[in-house]
DNA sequence: GTGGTCTAGACCACT
DNA sequence: GTGGTCTAGACCACG
């Protein structure tokens, strides 16, 4: 899997941070699964480990993973984090059909749209 | 109506330019009406001409207005937009819901969620 | 005031965090009152401008400032702010407590100290 | 007793010298009473030994082991380290409610909701 | 000029 | 070896 594109608008941090949450979220990282080392990662996606620093950092402010000191940083339990994440998923997309709705797009039509 | 509201984090322009987008799929503005010139506009905001006329070129690109040079910036009409827009929407909720899916949350489930 | 102290054991964002932090919730700064700029608070206080731009976000994160990109960073209103702020206090005070009953010290005895 | 958790940002040296506080000051450990091995302790945590030595070394500057050369470590009494404990927590809760007042939150308001 | 990101390289605490 | 912090200096987007 590539992680980075520097296509991508997005700054690297981010792209290794969701990256890595998708990873966890999909229960391929799984708990207490130890994450690779700032530096040695920071080798293979070739980028700055100061870079992979500032993702972990993220992902731990998120509650994804956790850190040990002086072992390396661990991936938390992803069970309620699923749950916050659909939450989120929730409130995004009804937040857009509103958005809609103010230019006159009916809430329907996109259902069905949606639903083809 | 506020354009402006600092607190959100996207940018200046950016702002202005989704608050013009709105007033042109809403109908507020109407096919040929003038658009305010950057320069009233940028007192009017208090902010900087450049970035007003950073989000005129963003409307222009996306086809929400035309500029007659000399004499100003002009609305295009809406119609066919709003068909652009509405199309916009539905592949945004439908990437979101594939993104979800991917993580194994289930698409009854989030429509289920959005219909509440 | 001298923000940082090299003597302290924290790390000097961390220092430069709270400080803002205490004079937002003292009032000292006010609601919408920018902040000094990332580069000129570096100077003045013989550090990195990268260190005062943590300290800047993890403010940011904890919603004690909001940033206007080009602009700068403002102070947010501090009332719920005051409430968490609070809310966390008696939280810490209550582990503290009950971390003591469990080696024995009553809870009547610790008040008592307090109040003195 | 799990004394170990490293969910826990502490380091792993200190939630050991905690946990053994802990015991010693419960009366669960006695005067006198001779401390697990540095290597058994090691082995028993699955940890490095200059973990368990640091630990060790913590304890002893606190003033709750000592240590006989060649024989190991022991626990000192406990009855004046009760005191020093009490005294540290209520200093401790003390700064706390001082450094609540300074930003403006009332002593009586914060020992209500304690007693709550 | 302002913040945001990134690189290169260093030092420290912890294991 | 591991993460956490810091410095020095650079480039970019935004206003």
């Amino acid at each position: 899997m590539e992680i980075i594109n520097y296509q991508d608008a997005r700054p690297i941090y981010e792209q290794i941070a969701d990256s890595f949450e998708l990873q966890i979220l999909k229960g391929i990282l799984q708990k207490d699964e130890q994450m690779p080392s700032v530096r040695s990662l920071a080798i293979e996606l070739s980028t700055n480990p100061n870079t992979v620093q500032k993702a972990y950092t993220y992902l731990e402010n998120q509650g994804y993973i956790y850190t040990v000191k002086g072992r390396g940083n661990f991936v938390n339990g992803s069970e309620h984090l699923m749950e916050k994440k659909k939450e989120e998923i929730v409130i995004e997309i009804r937040r857009i059909i509103e958005e809609a709705e103010e230019i006159g797009i009916r809430r329907d039509e996109l259902l069905k749209e949606i639903q083809k």
